[in-house]
DNA sequence: ATACTAATATCA
DNA sequence: GATATTAGTATG
């Protein structure tokens, strides 16, 4: 090799927004390959991304090169990502950043092409499958107790491992865990990872416990409240190759097991599972990608399945084990803790039962809606929920800023609208203790459960029967099982009704359906709904699919995903007018393209957070390309993206 | 007029 | 992301 060619790369720096650079070395980089580099005063750590002739201005020296490497599907999804989702290729690739494999830059997928090329790998790649093998040697034969399977559990399992891709619909008891275990038990036996994807695994330390009983040391629970020395002992058993499981919360899907086979995404209908921050993926959409592109089978699951995942893949439905009790339901009016629920939660308390509470977190904005017939007033141009401005005493589309003062009778019943007051969780817990003696709640919210153990600590309390009504918001509908309850109250589906995105009424019916299955093992349940659109829940209960088959036909009717692309651009900035202006701007670029629809733009349901004005602009397109095409030619230093989004407050 | 702070641009 | 640069603001 001549020592003294030069050789120019295209770089990336790894936890920067900054664009991709030219630096200069010379030796032979593969694509891949993470190094260090100067950059103003310091040094950081960057990827090599391509071989670039020399560049007209000057460049600097990469100061030194890593034994570690991202694999080539690794940087091809990150591209994806990128491009997608709108980010830099630098916040894309540092999703994988921790995770990143060290030792020979050959990755599997690499290997005919670097083969090719003449490179000599320090590990040839029969000594690592050695390696694998051995380890399984080891363990496969002291454990794999696998789980015995229903008929029915045994027909689903048949089904998913004959296909690439499915969606396993069972609600809540139906024994999906135990599919997922028997076939990650399966991966082991072929010598596959797997990665077991869940909303957040903080909130579901039963799962943990029973995947320990079958994987031991050989599943690791991956979440971002690890602390960083556990995380690296984790990093390097998954690189020794112990833990061939990772479970986990959404950045555990970035984790680079060697031979993955498997993913899992529980609970798939949940919208945590879209990054709030960029990039802004989602890990459920991302972890379709990546099993296509590993070769590796994806399985999504859910009791009450997202509209767009039972549209697009092949559904395995799992009927419950047991026969279910019959829930009787009670439906209510009101908007606050009136008193049939107080009367509801007494009489469960004296009788010495258990309750649950949910409670959803209201924003700062309010909608005006009738209590009478539970309907929200809608904006003539948008289909969308109107704001109320009390203080200018007006209602506004936040699409399309289309004002009208204050209605003072419901436009479909002629009812005397009522303004919701604002309730958290605090004010309705103060509520509960003062009218029932004795009562001892439980709050359940991101306020008071902080870490694992107040969380521990909070179930225990309830199991042990010291408190008695578990209270609070969204947390209560992920994953827990509640053996004791018997009454479970809902409040506030009709503000999240009322929300007037196209997917409110998704979300609704499966909070009710969610909270509702929490006390699907009590020998009697009841549950209270608390709405002022009873005939709307009261037509899907205990048919979920029939809902979806329902809804499916509305969102293909009113083009909305999974039948049309969606996108939202935000705009915030400290002066008002300069936001306004952002905004106009690039609505007036972006009508230039015919083949995509501006829904609506306008100050956003959220005004202003952290003394910045925000403004949106809502997207549409039949197909994703020319929605993408055009949001890539608009000036993305003061706006903020957000592909296929679930949030538009 | 000067000294500080906050927003902004750029990095090879 | 960190930092050099510029704009913006307070201070004497």
């Amino acid at each position: 090799m001549n020592k003294n060619k030069i050789y120019y790369y295209k770089i990336a720096l790894l936890k920067s927004s900054a664009p991709n650079l030219t630096y200069y070395t010379n030796q032979i980089l593969t694509t891949g390959t993470i190094i260090i580099v100067p950059l103003k005063t310091t040094t950081k750590q960057a990827i090599i991304i391509s071989e670039v002739d020399k560049p007209e201005f000057d460049t600097a020296k990469i100061v030194s090169v890593s034994d570690k490497y991202y694999t080539s599907t690794q940087m091809e999804i990150a591209k994806f990502i990128s491009e997608y989702y709108f980010s830099s290729f630098s916040e894309a690739i540092s999703l994988f950043l921790p995770y990143c494999r060290s030792g020979c830059p050959l990755p599997d997928d690499n290997l005919q092409k670097e083969v090719k090329v003449g490179l000599k790998s320090p590990l040839p790649k029969n000594d690592l499958h050695k390696e694998l093998s051995n380890i399984e040697d080891k363990n496969v034969g002291e454990r794999i107790p696998r789980p015995t399977l229903t008929s029915s559990q045994q027909q689903a399992y048949q089904s998913i491992l004959k296909q690439d891709k499915s969606l396993l619909f069972g609600v809540t008891g139906s024994g999906k865990t135990e599919i997922f275990i028997s076939l990650m038990v399966k991966m082991l036996e072929e010598g596959k990872s797997s990665i077991f994807l869940m909303p957040e695994i903080s909130l579901t330390p039963q799962m943990e416990k029973r995947l320990k009983v079958y994987f031991g040391d050989r599943v690791a629970m991956w979440h971002s409240k690890l602390t960083k020395k556990k995380k690296e002992s984790i990093l390097k058993a998954i690189e020794s190759g112990e833990v061939r499981i990772v479970a986990g919360a959404r950045s555990a899907l970035f984790v680079s097991l060697e031979n993955l086979g498997l993913i899992i995404v529980d609970e798939e209908h949940d919208d945590s599972y879209k990054a709030m921050t960029r990039p802004r993926y989602h890990a459920r959409d991302v972890a379709v990608l990546m099993a296509q592109k590993l070769g590796a089978k994806v399985l999504l699951a859910s009791a009450t399945p997202s509209m767009s995942s039972y549209y697009k893949y092949p559904v395995v439905k799992l009927e419950k084990a047991f026969v279910e009790v019959k829930k009787e339901y009670h439906f209510i009016s009101g908007d606050s803790i009136n008193r049939p629920i107080l009367k509801a939660l007494y009489k469960n308390y004296t009788a010495k039962e258990q309750s649950l509470l949910f409670l959803p977190t209201r924003g700062n904005f309010k909608y005006l809606y009738c209590e009478s017939c539970g309907k929200t007033h809608l904006c003539p141009y948008c289909s969308v929920g109107m704001a109320l401005h009390r203080k200018y005493r007006h209602l506004k589309c936040h699409y399309c800023n289309y004002t009208e003062a204050i209605r003072d009778t419901c436009a479909h019943c002629g009812y005397m609208p009522l303004k919701s007051e604002r309730m958290g969780t605090v004010e309705a817990i103060e509520m509960i203790t003062e009218s029932i003696e004795g009562i001892q709640v439980e709050q359940f919210d991101r306020d008071s459960i902080t870490t694992a153990k107040k969380l521990r600590e909070a179930l225990e309390r309830f199991e042990s029967g010291e408190s008695h009504l578990l209270l609070g918001t969204q947390m209560l509908s992920k994953g827990h099982d509640y053996a004791g309850i018997t009454l479970s109250v809902i409040m506030g589906l009709d503000f999240i009704l009322g929300l007037g995105d196209y997917r409110s009424r998704e979300r609704a019916m499966s909070l009710l359906f969610q909270i509702a299955g929490r006390s699907g093992r009590a020998s009697q349940a009841a549950v209270f709904v608390q709405t002022g659109d009873a005939d709307f829940f009261k037509e899907y209960l205990g048919d979920y699919e029939r809902f979806i088959k329902d809804e499916l036909g509305f969102l293909e009717m009113a083009k909305y995903p999974p039948f049309s692309s969606l996108a939202r651009i935000l705009i915030a900035h400290k002066d008002e007018s300069k936001a306004g202006k952002i905004t106009l701007d690039t609505v007036t670029k972006l009508k230039a393209f015919v083949d995509i629809e501006i829904v609506g733009s306008g100050k956003a349901p959220i005004e202003r957070i952290a003394n910045k004005f925000r403004f949106h602009i809502l997207l549409k397109s039949k197909n994703r390309v020319p929605l993408l095409k055009a949001l890539h030619t608009v000036d993305c230093r003061e706006i903020e993206i957000d592909f296929d989004p679930v949030e538009f407050s």
